[in-house]
DNA sequence: CGAAGATACGGACCCAGGGTCCGTTTACTC
DNA sequence: GAGTAAACGGACCCTGGGTCCGTATCTTCG
């Protein structure tokens, strides 16, 4: 390893941190009105120190974001089906953007901020390449399947963060949601089944 | 009518204002980087001109963005077909898909000026309804397509300015963008054709 | 255990950029 | 051509991201 061990309080304040921006985005209306300094103080912290530790705004949403994801990336990676590797492609599909729908509800807020952090684009985060690499290998499993890193793109957009804000906001439910998001995953998937 | 007619000059303004954002936002790198004092400088104008006709940056770039749309929306509402209102809706739908994707295309910074625009998701604006709004019901023309509500929005989400861009930006052509387009599209409609 | 060096702290500070205020100018009306 | 309403413009304000630097804290090693 080429790094060496942070200093104590400095991994404290870390945690700290990223538990105060998490109540924040959880508990705000809209996420631009969490400010920095907000964070800083929810915290007990200075501003440098959010700052010094995630480098600016997006750096801090897209650890927290990460934080956050890593269980369903573990999930993915080696996990059991259906979300796991050893799931059939048919299957998968539905099963990964259902979990990306699932997280986008359970981290509403937190969402919205990484994709709407105005300048830094939702498709410049390594979170995003990931997931469009994972769901375009288990497409391209789908023999004589043409397409797939459009279609891969385009399925993950479907489930964008503002969208699905959007709609829950406009009373849709969650399961309502997971249904008409089943079926048009079914629809793309449709010659094959 | 209600609205009385408005002074010349403020008209004469207003046409400087929005010819010199959309010369601005044509040649920019990023449409954040062009700010309001920029426009208002580049239209020979103050800055309270700008905020007196469009009330807001939002504004601005809405106004801006429907002068542009206008004749796609005329095209779609009473035009010939494949894009006017007499076209059956098996091949309506792709021509829709199309002419959005194109004029992203062609106004790649004016759109994601219009949908980066920090709070204000893209969803609230209005052109959006109306885009939602026609596809919906020329899905809805397909007898027996369930879901035209959902299927619409997350066939809008896969044309939308950043991803566009993002793809662009990774060297896909405008002729290939297109067809992988048309292609997905071909996959929703799939169980129709 | 205590002092030296490295590391981290925090809040005062800076600055860009959106949005406003108000005294002045300009276009219509009679 | 005078009077009035409308529009003008740029100085000004303020929020919020990001930085600076003198001070406090951890760690290490004698």
């Amino acid at each position: 390893m080429s790094e060496r061990k942070p200093r104590a309080d400095a991994a404290r304040n870390r945690e700290a941190v990223l538990a105060a921006a998490d109540r924040l985005f959880a508990s705000c209306e809209r996420p631009e009105q969490v400010t920095m300094a907000d964070i800083a103080t929810a915290a007990g912290v200075g501003k440098a120190t959010l700052f010094r530790g995630f480098t600016d705004r997006t750096g801090l949403i897209r650890a927290l974001y990460e934080t956050r994801l890593e269980p369903i990336r573990h999930a993915v990676m080696d996990g059991p089906p259906p979300l796991g590797p050893d799931t059939p492609a048919m299957e998968r599909v539905p099963a990964l953007l259902d979990a990306v729908l699932c997280f986008k509800l359970d981290h509403r807020h937190l969402s919205l901020a990484l994709e709407g952090t105005g300048s830094d684009s939702p498709y410049s985060a390594e979170h995003y390449d990931w997931w469009h690499d994972t769901l375009h290998r288990v497409l391209e499993q789908l023999p004589g399947f043409k397409g797939a890193d459009f279609a891969a793109h385009a399925l993950l957009a479907a489930v964008r963060a503002d969208l699905v804000d959007h709609l829950v906001d406009r009373g849709m439910s969650r399961e309502h949601l997971r249904a008409e998001l089943a079926a048009y995953t079914g629809r793309i998937l449709g010659e094959f089944a």
